[in-house]
RNA sequence: GGGUCGUUAACUCAGUCGGUAGAGUAUCUGCCUUUUAAGCAGAGAGUCGAAGGUUCGAGUCCUUCACGACCCA
């Protein structure tokens, strides 16, 4: 161990200690960092197994358990010690005794600090007070601690600690394990359910030479041998179609997007999304489909269809309120149509509500903003808003009876948009047309508004069959059912600026 | 980008009107072989986020900066 004297005076008392009792270990020759430890059973197992046994049955036992994990907690007598050690799948005490374990051993083991990671083999027996503990026949050090952990009783509080050493969080924090498990039960549902339903997972580029399929800023990046410039995607969904006109039916993509914004208790630069595409279906089939999706996830992963969510009691059971946009606008907005429909009159409502408008904004955006501002905070239940304006869907089907609207839904749950989904437009030359529009404002300083992809429109030249697809923002999704006010809570490590100074 | 709040021992937090830097946990020493926020006795531990300024004197007041949280855009 050599450490020069600058990182040695920076170390705290504490570290201080760990490192001399490292030192002296490593001396008298123990192994710091063995990895000869077999484990023959889980905490969680044992308790499982053997919880209801009483005193009498226990001692019957002829088993000898082998587990490991860290140490949690320590409450040591001269010649004997209790300590809560704590795996993978749960905590359990174990119970060491000099005259169990012998002198030298014993002796060692007092030089063990809460934190280390231990290997213990002993036999089951319930204490004075009934808690079901292992009887050391040996402890062994598996890994030493040179930092220790935080208070037992109140934990790891500081956010930022929380989330820059997540690891630490993990540890001490039980809710924050649930969450990360609770995510990957979701991940797990999603998929086995597409999976039943025949949709096909497949994995396209998260380099793109032409990002596409959302209206965003994106990361640039670039490639060195091929000197070429490259976006991170902002979305899959222009190769997922691209996979429909190549005879796919039916696929999905569960994987990161990265959008180029600000950061806020909703948005991270990298956040996980799920895509999927489903030929000859449309957006009334994707409802459908979407409440059956939502309801099967919530009993799965919760028990139950009515999910409490920050003091709000949340049913994501039976069927959904279905409004169209211009309905919502006029019924949960409080507008009348003049408002929303008149130029002038939504330009200025915007404005007077406190947003920006560009001179030349167009209506679909003013009447975008209004919906954000006098709708979405109201859709605490689940609601579908279908029938979008067309000149903020590049990328939908336009709606039969009126073109000034699509066949496009967004769904909405606790004021947040939880799914974005639309009929598929694969009316090559319409798209082309529509990918104009929006090179036109791109050109007009838009930095939001989508590239030109001539090998997609290409793609649809080639026919893509009528579908429909779907996004579904797996964190904010995550955050629903876990109750969890910020996505920085769901993600297991959230972009945050650097620490400065060296490290702690 | 703007506003508000926060940053004090390893952790969780106090710190009054500007006048010697505190507690609990953790750590160390001693006692203690069924405890569980173990107990008893004692001890050590601080760049008060950083840099300036005001002042006889700053954790405390002022300015700037960093990082974070929340709200707004």
């Amino acid at each position: 161990m050599i450490l020069t004297t600058e990182q040695n005076q920076n170390l705290s008392q504490l570290q201080k200690q760990r490192l001399e009792k490292f030192t002296q270990l490593q001396a008298s020759g123990v192994a710091l960092y063995p990895n000869d430890f077999r484990k023959n059973t889980e905490v969680a197992r044992i308790k499982a197994t053997y919880g209801d046994h009483d005193e009498t049955a226990l001692e019957a036992l002829e088993e000898t358990f082998a587990v490991a994990g860290r140490v949690m907690s320590q409450r040591s007598f001269g010649k004997a010690a209790f300590l809560h050690l704590q795996d993978a799948t749960d905590q359990m005490q174990v119970f060491v005794q000099r005259d169990a374990v012998g002198t030298e051993k014993y002796a060692l083991f007092k030089k063990f600090d809460i934190g280390d990671i231990v290997g213990v083999r002993g036999r089951l027996f319930r204490t004075k007070t009934g808690e079901l503990t292992i009887k050391a026949e040996s402890v062994d050090l598996v890994s030493k601690a040179l930092r220790p952990l935080p208070e037992k009783y109140h934990g790891l509080k500081d956010v930022e600690v929380r989330y820059r050493q997540r690891y630490v969080d993990l540890m001490v924090n039980p809710r924050t394990r649930e969450i990360f498990q609770r995510r990957t039960q979701i991940v797990r549902f999603l998929r086995s359910f597409l999976d039943n339903e025949g949709f096909m997972e497949v994995e396209t580029p998260m380099m793109q030479p032409i990002p596409g399929g959302a209206t965003a800023r994106p990361f640039t990046t670039h490639h060195k041998a091929l000197d070429m410039k490259l976006y991170l995607r902002i979305a899959p969904e222009l190769y997922l179609k691209r996979l429909l006109v190549g005879g796919f039916e039916r696929v999905y993509e569960i994987n990161r997007n990265f959008r180029n914004e600000g950061i806020s208790t909703q948005h991270n630069p990298e956040f996980t999304m799920l895509e999927f595409y489903w030929a000859y279906a449309d957006y009334q089939d994707l409802m459908d489909l979407t409440e059956r999706m939502f309801a099967d996830l919530a009993r799965t992963v919760t028990g139950s269809e009515v999910v409490p969510y920050q003091g709000e009691m949340i049913n994501l059971g039976g069927s959904w309120q279905r409004l169209t946009f211009f309905e919502s606008l006029e019924t949960l907005g409080g507008l009348r149509p003049e408002q929303f429909m008149e130029y002038d009159q939504a330009r200025s409502l915007v404005i007077k509500l406190g947003e920006k408008a560009h001179v030349n904004e167009k209506l679909g955006k003013l009447q975008a903003k209004l919906f954000d501002l006098l709708v979405e905070p109201k859709l605490i239940q689940p609601h579908f808003i279908y029938h979008y304006p067309t000149d903020i869907s590049p990328l939908s089907r336009r709606n039969e009876d009126d073109p000034q609207v699509t066949d496009r839904f967004e769904l909405f749950i606790a004021g947040r948009e939880m799914a974005n989904a639309f009929s598929e437009l694969n009316d090559p030359m319409d798209q082309r047309g529509r990918f104009e529009e929006q090179v036109k404002e791109k050109e007009a300083g838009d930095e939001e508004a989508h590239f030109m992809d001539d090998d997609y429109v290409r793609a649809l030249e080639y026919g893509m069959p009528p579908a429909a697809g779907e996004g579904v923002g797996i964190d904010r999704l995550v955050m629903l059912l876990t109750d969890s006010p910020s996505i920085r809570e769901v993600i297991l490590f959230p972009l945050l600026r650097p620490e400065v100074g060296p490290t702690p």
